[in-house]
DNA sequence: TAAACTAGTTTATTTTATAAACCAAATGAA
DNA sequence: TTCATTTGGTTTATAAAATAAACTAGTTTA
């Protein structure tokens, strides 16, 4: 029984768990909302969205609001129980 | 008052914060106890001991026991401080 | 005395995070 | 109308971190 499991290193990173934090109360949100939540900028949120989603944390939907490009994410089934074990995991640190 | 406020990067890190969780209960240990605990490569123990003497959160001593090196940490008033407020800055995304 | 082990450090490589530069379209001001 | 600005991003480049591999120095064991 070791300790310290491993920590998801996906779910490791300042960004994408703020993130993650944000999907699982709201369920859904656009990109800008995220943006203008975590204080990043568009470059890493891109970056991070993008991994995320190819974890199958995240489906991304690209759509169009108006004339203008609308980028939402929404949290999957499979983040849910990936951000509900890296808290369990993480407590075994900090406590 | 942003949701996300920074997380000390220096403890945002897997190994070095299992070393901080171990020497905060158990203030000082050797340098082969925290590679066994932690399941880590010297390596890279020795790495990330530097780094948090260097910040000041650990001092380390290096003796002899008999005839071999003996590297001990021990974590500081400041390193102490650091993991709490590591700890509930961290509590904001997880919870 | 040679092989293997202990207790690490140093250097190199890979992976991440982040920033900077860029793009396409839409809007606003002169 | 046309040129500057803004929106809503993506792509590429750079910096920083984590990790592994190689190495050092000495010790113990066969």
């Amino acid at each position: 029984m070791g300790e310290f499991k491993p920590l998801d290193p996906l779910l490791h990173s300042q960004l994408r768990l703020a993130v993650m934090s944000l999907l699982i109360s709201v369920e859904e949100a656009e990109f800008t909302f995220l943006k203008e939540k975590t204080e990043s900028t568009a470059g890493n949120l891109s970056v991070q969205l993008d991994k995320l989603e190819k974890a199958g944390y995240l489906e991304i939907v690209k759509s169009f609001r108006g004339k203008r490009p609308l980028t939402t994410a929404k949290i999957t089934a499979h983040g849910i129980r990936a951000f509900e074990e890296y808290v369990l995991t993480l407590k075994n640190y900090i406590t």
